[in-house]
DNA sequence: GACATTTTGTGAGCATGCTCATTTTTCCGC
DNA sequence: GCGGAAAAATGAGCATGCTCACAAAATGTC
């Protein structure tokens, strides 16, 4: 259980990175399944016992891209700016992270979207989760206490729907993907702050 | 060219209606071209003389069952509530005539999502840029001016969110996607409004 | 080292969305 | 109604993600 457990994880890394390339060469859909395969020099079933879909080993990728985000953010300096501002700094750190996964993106999204549904793709939903995490924490540490469930499902539907607009093939250049990123977290944090003082105005709006 | 073309509108309705049963009855994904071809009484590749891929009919599906919604907007009796007020009844209106299309709307969201592709299924494409229009036509009515396109990229994003909420299979009930509505339309014209009095505050979180 | 057991690798085969060369049908001028 | 052209239908075939019964290798036990 020595050897073979340390060559399971060379093979696992092996089909990473070859995936890697294929992916960036060829882009995800053009990369079979079997090139990867072929590449990494295993049969085609094999990566299948590595991997239980193609989208997994992306996900993967993609997870893995950010994973060093958390120690980098935890270490931030103690001076501190706004809410808005730590914000905005984290998302955009991650952006810079996910930056050679940009085209690709969109494949994850659907995956990692819905938030009920259990982990089709493990990797990209702890993203999610500890993505969101982070948040609340940055909320709390802010004074804005516990955030709701319906503030973190605002947030999360802003953020994605950042990721896609940047993830396009078109025009989107970096600077336009900051700029809506600074409207996104003006206009969240600025209803946050207007849900705290009155906890519920009455407004019926029922149709 | 006059019973061909009524015979092929006829055959493309039948593959409507067809879809809809089988998609209804066993999901879309589950509903394989070669069945509904079957059903309809087509050979297969016929299928695709009527539409370039499977999605294409669902998203034909969905945006017929959205079509007469433009209408009953439109004919909506002059006394009106807010914008906030109004945008929630326009929504919510076509929430229910999206609802027997809840679970399969994820499929289109891909392609619906991105505003920049150019109509990869044109019903729903021009389903995104009517809805839009709407919008922007009652903010106009209500004073608001022209929304930027940032406002109708962040509009937008709410509003797949809120389908997205909606579509999942678990718990989401009516009246969540409401609430959830109630939020992001509130957060939305809480920030234009805001946005009004001072063109651009000095804000310059860039990193 | 021989055996049994567990783990891992293998590739033929399947399902399904879609294509396209060929066949069949329809249209139209005469 | 005939003949050719245009349009439409057809289904064999392809590509690809994924499965699974079997083979090979590794591991543990004596």
């Amino acid at each position: 259980m020595r050897v073979t457990a340390e060559a399971k994880a060379e093979t696992r890394q092996r089909i990473l990175e070859t995936a890697r390339q294929l992916f960036a060469a060829s882009g995800y859909e053009a990369s079979t399944t079997r090139e990867i395969a072929d590449a990494v020099g295993i049969a085609h079933g094999t990566l299948f016992n590595y991997f239980p879909n193609k989208e997994a080993v992306l996900a993967t990728l993609v997870a893995d891209a950010t994973a060093g985000l958390h120690i980098d953010f935890d270490r931030r300096s103690p001076e501190e700016g706004s809410f808005e501002e730590e914000l905005f700094a984290f998302v955009a750190a991650g952006l810079r992270k996910l930056k050679p996964w940009r085209k690709q993106l969109s494949v994850l999204l659907e995956t990692v979207l819905n938030p009920l549904t259990t982990a089709a793709a493990d990797g990209s939903e702890s993203m999610r989760l500890w993505h969101l995490e982070t948040v609340a924490r940055l909320a709390k540490h802010h004074g804005l206490g516990d955030l709701p469930p319906v503030s973190l499902q605002l947030y999360w539907t802003l953020y994605i729907g950042l990721l896609l607009f940047w993830s396009q093939d078109g025009s989107p250049r970096q600077e336009d993907t900051l700029a809506l990123l600074d409207s996104s977290l003006a206009m969240f944090t600025g209803w946050l702050q207007s849900e705290k003082p009155s906890p519920s105005p009455n407004k019926k709006g029922r149709v």
